[in-house]
RNA sequence: GGGCGGUUGGCGGAGCAGCUAACGCACCACACUGUAAAUGUGGCGACCUCUGGUCUUCGGGGGUGCAAGUCCCUCACCGCCCA
């Protein structure tokens, strides 16, 4: 099979639109979460289970695998899918991100939609600034890895070599990921870069079987918006990426995409890169979005956070050592299902490893049935 | 009976005359958006008019000093050794 997208319905009260997308590994269906599984594994879950909560495609990260245990590595085992027994549809990401939260992001302990008061007057500087693990230049980046401090250059052509070399269905361009903190100028500059580094990733790219997608940058500025999105659309990509800083907050990121999606190409995938609280995605599918990928279900489950229809539940508050309920009533998840609130609490309490297994398939179950629900709606014309 | 060592907030454990009783664990909250992350931040004696302030506290009691968790005396308890 080779890679293809069908756009099956078109909402006719917004931008959402209901489609298949076809990838040599098989067909999802869009609307789509993508769970993230940086290190080739979505922490806690085997394929099984990720199969079981009805993910259909998963994200692994370039930089992360180059490092660990190295792209000669995966390799020879015959690719991601057979190294880590993942038979479906892959995407990696390029390293991008990397370039911002080893950088900007690491430096100013920022997320890529993160702001905290008294951060206004922070602006990274004009040229490359005192960024600890990161160093940008024109013709790539060098990284410190953040494992062991050894030096790797990051190029647009080294970035797409891993990529063949992963073999993963979807590949993005390497691009710089900017800051919310990044003022005019610095993103202008870095979104010449981002561009010129989109031709070189679409030059050297010879995989027939990977689809590459260019990501659009230009942070919170409208005409760079326009500018990437025109420049990234008319080029001959299989899909685009969204990229970058999407402002402080979340109606920012509306606004952003309110720019950005009326200059999309109607034809191609549309992947909203780190998106994916619940609150987000129905939102972000009316703009016009059709792939997600985020850490968000799965970092939360984690940390203690488990997503509920009314918003978050902490496992970690005092109130759930002695609640015999399920984290949610009508979740049909496998940890619902059979597991209390309690339980959880006491495993969370006393780090025990399956905890991290059952939060993290509550919350993915929930992100993914999400999707399936937007996806519906809009079969259905309701969205 | 004698000698030596010890007793610090829920626990462990620094401090051995002077400034906010360090630090860890546990506990209580909060944060997290292309994973540097099973992470981070704040709180954790009491009270109040709570962006601050007042008072209290290092086994008990007494003493010396401008000043004591810290030095001295004494009592209690714990540990080790001797008889």
């Amino acid at each position: 099979m080779q890679f293809r997208f069908k756009i099956v319905k078109k909402s006719k009260k917004s931008w959402a639109r209901a489609g298949i997308l076809e990838t040599p590994h098989g067909r999802i269906e869009t609307p789509a979460f993508v769970s993230v599984a940086t290190q080739a594994s979505v922490k806690s879950l085997t394929p099984e289970d990720l199969k079981n909560l009805g993910a259909e495609i998963i994200l692994a990260n370039t930089y992360h695998l180059y490092l660990r245990p190295g792209a000669d590595v995966i390799k020879k085992a015959g690719g991601l899918h057979k190294f880590m027994n993942w038979p479906g549809p892959m995407v990696t990401d390029s390293g991008g991100f990397q370039v911002f939260s080893l950088g900007w992001g690491k430096v100013h302990q920022i997320g890529k939609i993160g702001w905290f008061p008294g951060y206004e007057e922070v602006r990274p500087p004009r040229e490359v600034g005192p960024l600890k693990l990161v160093k940008i230049t024109d013709d790539g980046v060098e990284f410190t890895s953040h494992l062991d401090g050894s030096k790797h250059i990051f190029t647009p052509e080294k970035s797409i070599k891993i990529q063949e070399d992963l073999g993963a269905d979807i590949i993005f361009a390497f691009d710089e990921c900017t800051s919310p903190l990044a003022d005019y100028e610095y993103t202008k500059k870095s979104l010449k870069k981002t561009h010129n580094w989109a031709l070189r990733c679409l030059k050297v790219k010879k995989k027939r079987e990977q689809a590459l997608f260019g990501i659009i940058q230009g942070g919170e500025y409208k005409d760079l918006r326009e500018e990437s999105t025109k420049f990234i659309s008319s080029l001959p990509f299989d899909g685009i990426g969204i990229g970058g800083s999407l402002g402080k907050t979340q109606k920012d990121m509306f606004k952003i995409l309110k720019w950005i999606t009326p200059l999309l190409p109607e034809e191609k995938p549309r992947h909203l890169l780190g998106i994916g609280r619940p609150e987000d995605l129905e939102n972000c599918v009316k703009h016009g979005m059709d792939l997600f990928d985020c850490v968000w279900p799965t970092r939360l489950a984690r940390r203690g956070t488990l997503l509920i229809k009314n918003g978050r539940l902490n496992i970690g508050n005092s109130r759930y050592i002695k609640d015999f309920h399920a984290i949610e009533k009508k979740c049909g998840c496998y940890t619902c299902q059979n597991f209390t609130r309690a339980y959880l609490s006491h495993l969370f309490r006393a780090k025990e490893l399956l905890y991290y297994r059952l939060a993290t398939i509550h919350n993915l179950y929930f992100t993914l049935g999400l999707m399936q629900k937007i996806r519906k709606d809009i079969l259905v014309g309701k969205l």
